[in-house]
DNA sequence: CATGAATGAGCATTCATTCAT
DNA sequence: TATGAATGAATGCTCATTCAT
């Protein structure tokens, strides 16, 4: 990937010139992220994105040679994103009951922060405009967690279906659950949503 | 609602060929699921639905003023069929488990048999392209799910939790479900992840 | 002319059938005549005549094979009918300035009471959707006025210039003058503005 | 830039040719007034003004938002331009009579020169495709010449007439002069025209 | 790098006209 | 005659993309 990062000169994450817009890359990154959401991918003229990003119209071509690519690099990155929260929610040590549930707590935890990035993976997961290489590499983010899921297996506690089976279950629940949970607005009730939903998802995958 | 069918006489010119375009609204909905779902809603263009269908471009706007209506209606005829199935799987007589196992059962069976239908709901059922009183007029069909699980809590076999959570728990995960088995070429190996999926799912509900 | 009355059986404009739609091809006339000078020619649909004329789509081209046809039509019938209001207006004997002021009476008169026919022929009159012997066909009506004026001219009353001229700047005259004077809702001053604006047209505005 | 210019073919690339198109827009207007006059509005495809304009259909709608915008501009513009003509031939000092007969000769001038704006403010002047807000707008620039009628009315010269109804006599009586005169070929025969018809205008047609 | 005017293919929708009933 | 569903060319307008500045 071209990570060009104009303006992004070394300083670390905390410069002053950060605070409006990182860098232009990330401002589009996230105008689309949220346009395509609500409006689609073919809904939302390139124009948009630009006025919504803060730049002209040509100023998006600089960092994405098309509107395609746009979307496999914001699908990559989102992806990518989801993944490295998992694998930090595991933390490092410990058996592999206690990651599971820190990576599924982070991982909700997370989901609830940030719903448009959990909506355009599910919008977009089985979208076309997304092609399957990128889907694969998207994945490819998620495979710790499969190795979680197996190990789980191998213990005898998670049923012994095929580990796909189940983490698509899990995630498809999870995902459920977020997006669910993140339209109720008292914080309270959102968490008991929460663990009743992930008591329902995770106690199917257990014996 | 205005049932125009033209050239469905009644039997009149009952040509053979009558079978598979009963009417040109019909062939419409079922062009417009397909490539909705391949290509999204604004990434198909109403020509390609016409042709598809095997009509003239005009034509399509006597039977649906607006594109936007025609997703409306296909969105409604799609979500009401599903819930036909699913009352039709639970049956008439019998007590809830048995009819609960019935829709499922059914709903499972036609979404393999009508895969793109599924995957139009999915996709379409956070799009912005339907409105609000159109979901809720969507969801009207599911009521009566709602019922029965309500019947299982109350009876103690299902846990005590807001039966709309647990539906779309079941829900999404009948979906994933489906949409995962579908892609299954070998009708032995579907059987089989049908039954590990569904176990996965409603073991997690019950007490 | 093809004067084509259907259901305009022998019995005079009396007949009972008469009052709603005296017969299609007028009720498409008098459509046309209020929706063209509304909306103008492009700007009106035929469906749109049709369905005025209480009518359907496909019956109004029984009466008139093209849409042009029908325009061609409809300015011939209001051109001729102008001219028919002038010269009985003008009566049959007495002198040629009797005659002027009746015929220029009875114009305005009738303008005023069909004021969406004098707005017609000033809008087409100058249109590209009147073909030239159309307009010339619709001039005819008003030859008998210009003779009246070559004879004023030959009295040594009207000045002398060419009638063409002449009969063009009353013509203009009057018309502004109806159009005008048909937005005025009070009657009394209605006929106020037109003595005024009849005097300014026939005598000039200096004293 | 690609600076073509279709229907330049004039001398090379840098003649005074080029003055001719200062910019876009006027020469969208410039389409747009020929094309209106002659077609009618909806008779007029913006492709075919673009054409004319030596512009790409898209640019057209960088200009001008709607169609509509178009013509209310275009509409503007030219009263706007005939008002500043009867001004300036009014000229500054002199007594009314002087200035009102310099507006009256400046702006037959102008019509003659520029007859496609007269036939364009004629034919729009009625239109629905001309907003009330427009037509009060375009009215503006003519209140001058309005003053100066009542001028003459309080001098005693002119009838004692409300000056709204002698402005628009006056005017219509212009307009008809000059697209009669300017269908005439023979510059002499023009202006001979031009003054038989004014003194019918202006004194009336009574000796 | 950044800009935004310009481009023209593409799209939703309309509409004159036809024709089977 | 009368009907109105069907047709498909035409139209207003959009939008991804380019490029001179």
């Amino acid at each position: 990937m071209k990570d060009r990062r104009p303006g992004d000169g070394g300083g670390g994450p905390g410069t002053a010139m950060d605070e409006h817009q990182p860098d232009k890359r990330t401002a589009i990154l996230n105008a689309s992220l949220i346009l395509f959401t609500e409006r689609g991918f073919h809904g939302t003229p390139t124009s948009m994105i630009a006025r919504e990003a803060g730049i002209a119209t040509g100023t998006l071509f600089h960092y994405f040679k098309t509107k395609e690519e746009l979307i496999t690099a914001l699908y990559l990155s989102v992806k990518k994103e989801a993944g490295a929260v998992l694998r930090s929610g595991a933390g490092e040590g410990g058996d592999w009951e206690e990651r599971l549930d820190g990576a599924g707590r982070a991982y909700i935890e997370w989901g609830l922060e940030n719903p448009e990035k959990v909506r355009f993976m599910q919008q977009f997961c089985y979208s076309p405009f997304v092609s399957k290489e990128t889907h694969e590499e998207g994945i490819s983010h998620f495979l710790f967690f499969y190795d979680l899921i197996a190990e789980g297996i191998r213990a005898g506690r998670i049923k012994d279906y095929p580990p796909v089976l189940v983490l698509s279950t899990i995630s498809q629940g999870f995902v459920a659950t977020i997006l669910r949970a993140s339209a109720e607005p008292d914080p309270e009730k959102q968490k008991e949503m929460v663990a009743m939903s992930t008591d329902l998802i995770m106690h199917g995958i257990f014996r």
